[in-house]
RNA sequence: CGGGGCAUAGCGCAGUCUGGUAGCGCAUCUGCUUUGGGAGCAGAGGGUCGGGGGUUCAAAUCCCUCUGCCCCGACCA
């Protein structure tokens, strides 16, 4: 608790706009496609140099600075403790950890003038690891939890929505290191709940969903998704349970066995009829009564796999490559490698007599009487039975989840939302420590290799995330936390009043001295230019002084959130903001 | 990486088809008037028309080429 108190002084200095570079447009760039980039654009946090390239102006590197503090704060409480790393990584580290080949073209390569080869770090597991293996020798010092907050670079294919899928950003970044896995778990449970506190904390509606590893690996990992019809991810959750998954992840069950067969298999013309919705089209069908065949290349060169899922369902990739057999990364088998496999053409192909190694999706497998193709050109079969008439498959968990599936954990219906990673924590095991070989002695006096956990915040993309969560047809609406300030201070027509010129500098004083972060607005401008101005920016509380409030000692407030406001008397209004604020 | 689009003043755009002195709105600067919800008038500054090459008496405009930026896709049986 006392390492909370810690940061409690910092504090943001206070300005006057026509002393501060506030610069807004009422037109956002034509390239600017979703809600965020556009009012970070006009709003002046951030300016774009390149493609995925950001710089941060003064407006932004407030809000910035405001997410840091929390994120700090909260790591700072959970034992954590903040280091900095080089954002340039020699390439030997990445070489002894083997990602120096896997991770593959997002990682920005590099080299000195003496040639050496370098990256630019977009994650930084083998520098931690390597600072560990050389500073901590004994389990006495262990567990360790060390974080940074730095930028990061990710040559990403296709950079796009302004921040949120930049190429430069930053990154909160924590690596804690363990004797056991019993040490590493409770340390991933403490960053959980710290992770929930941070997101609480900045005003955003969240959740923590359980996710795929993927490319940093390691067995267990949970997201931290800002909800919003924006988001690039799809999140499933229970109705009724705590149990919420990414939909890359989230399992199906095994469904119902099928039902005695009643149809006998017939083989139909069905010319043209190469897509599941024209077949069910064709056949007077829904696609539910239909079985998609997909064909993958196989792990063993020029052999080809079979994964089937019910018609209105859709493959999940993550969950095929997971299958021994299946080539990764997951690649449709093409034309020519089909007719040569098995002699059979795209958009007819079924399980009868199909000459490869089939998986069929649990939904799928609980089909009885339904359609496939007959593995010959314009033609598919009707009243197929699993167990009459097919031969050897295998059924397994391959789709993705939909609304309305039953959740896994046997409570409630799944429902689908769009989210926004902001946030991921993984259990990584021993995988990094043990490539690199990272060790102490233990209390029994023998070696052993350390777990490890990593932990990152996308701090940048929490501040897009936010935006898309909270704004309006006037601009941003800044959650409290995340607001560059908290109060602004417009005047009115001040430059023609010297009194209130006067008097408008006093109360700037006595704001600042009450210890908030105030914006006065002391431009010789039309009031509607200001007014505009502070709500596009976000500012959560305006306050307006005139010559009408100075006559009467009151000061106009104004919620941004609400749109509400009141007449504040001058003598009541530091305690006034005590509570609203 | 594949497909599409765009590139003209800080931002938004017109002009390109049909070659003939580079324009409009916003923003910026000056002056006057105005002043409680993005003011009006008058004036001013600001452009290698993305780069290079070609055709032509003449190129933002036509041709070739390079670059940059944006969007879509990478689920199709």
């Amino acid at each position: 608790v006392e390492l909370q108190f810690e940061f409690l002084n910092f504090r943001l200095f206070s300005m006057r706009v026509s002393q501060y570079h506030l610069v807004t447009q009422k037109e956002a760039p034509a390239d600017a496609e979703i809600i965020s980039h556009q009012l970070m654009l006009r709003a002046g946090l951030i300016k774009s140099l390149a493609s995925g390239l950001y710089s941060w102006l003064p407006l932004g590197v407030r809000v910035l600075r405001k997410v840091e503090q929390v994120v700090r704060e909260e790591m700072n409480a959970a034992g954590a403790m903040e280091l900095l790393m080089p954002t340039i990584q020699p390439a030997d580290l990445w070489q002894e950890s083997r990602r120096w080949e896997k991770y593959g073209p997002e990682l920005l390569r590099i080299k000195d003038r003496h040639d050496r080869d370098f990256c630019y770090g977009p994650t930084h597991e083998e520098i931690i690891t390597d600072i560990v293996r050389r500073e901590v020798k004994s389990y006495k010092q262990l567990p360790v939890n060390f974080y940074q907050i730095q930028n990061k670079f990710r040559d990403e294919i296709r950079p796009r929505f302004g921040v949120m899928r930049s190429r430069e950003f930053v990154m909160k970044d924590a690596y804690s290191f363990h004797l056991d896995q019993e040490s590493l778990t409770q340390t991933y449970h403490r960053m959980h709940k710290a992770y929930s506190n941070v997101f609480s904390r900045l005003g955003l509606n969240f959740r923590a969903v359980r996710a795929d590893s993927g490319s940093i690996g390691g067995s267990l990992s949970h997201e931290f998704h800002v909800l919003a019809d924006s988001g690039e991810d799809a999140i499933a959750f229970s109705d009724q349970s705590d149990y919420a998954a990414n939909v890359e992840l989230a399992e199906t069950l095994p469904g119902t066995e099928p039902q005695q067969a009643i149809e006998t298999l017939t083989k139909v013309h069905t010319p043209d009829a190469k897509t599941i919705e024209k077949l069910a089209n064709y056949l007077d069908l829904t696609p539910a009564q239909c079985l998609k065949t997909l064909l993958v290349k196989g792990e063993k060169d020029g052999s080809v796999v079979a994964l089937m899922v019910r018609g209105d369902h859709q493959l999940n990739a993550i969950k095929a490559e997971k299958i021994p057999e299946v080539a990764k990364p997951l690649t449709m088998a093409a034309p020519e490698l089909v007719a040569k496999a098995l002699g059979a053409e795209l958009g007819y192909v079924g399980p009868i007599g199909l000459s490869c190694k089939c998986f069929v999706d649990y939904a799928a497998a609980g089909l009885s009487d339904f359609v496939c193709g007959a593995n010959e050109k314009g033609h598919h079969y009707t009243g197929v039975n699993w167990a009459r008439d097919v031969g050897d498959f295998v059924s397994c968990d391959l789709r993705n989840v939909q609304n309305g599936d039953p959740s896994p954990d046997g409570q409630g219906t799944l429902s689908i939302a769009r989210g926004i990673e902001v946030g991921h924590i993984f259990d990584l095991g021993d995988l990094y420590s043990e490539a690199l070989n990272a060790g102490v002695l233990a209390e029994d006096g023998k070696h052993r290799i350390l777990t490890m956990g990593c932990y990152g915040i996308g701090i940048t993309r929490v501040v897009a995330a936010a935006i898309e969560q909270s704004h309006d047809d006037k601009g941003i609406v800044w959650p409290a936390a995340l607001a560059p300030f908290q109060i602004a201070l417009v005047t009115i027509n001040a430059h023609k009043s010297q009194r209130l010129q006067e008097a408008a500098d006093g109360l700037y004083e006595n704001l600042k001295n009450a210890g908030y972060d105030v914006l006065m607005d002391d431009r010789a401008a039309r009031p509607g230019v200001k007014f505009a101005d502070m709500e596009l920016i976000g500012i959560p509380h305006t306050l307006v002084l005139g010559e009408r409030g100075l006559d009467a000692n009151y000061v106009e407030y104004k919620h941004r959130q609400s749109g509400t406001g009141e007449d504040v008397s001058m003598t009541d209004l530091l305690s006034f903001l005590a509570e609203k604020i």
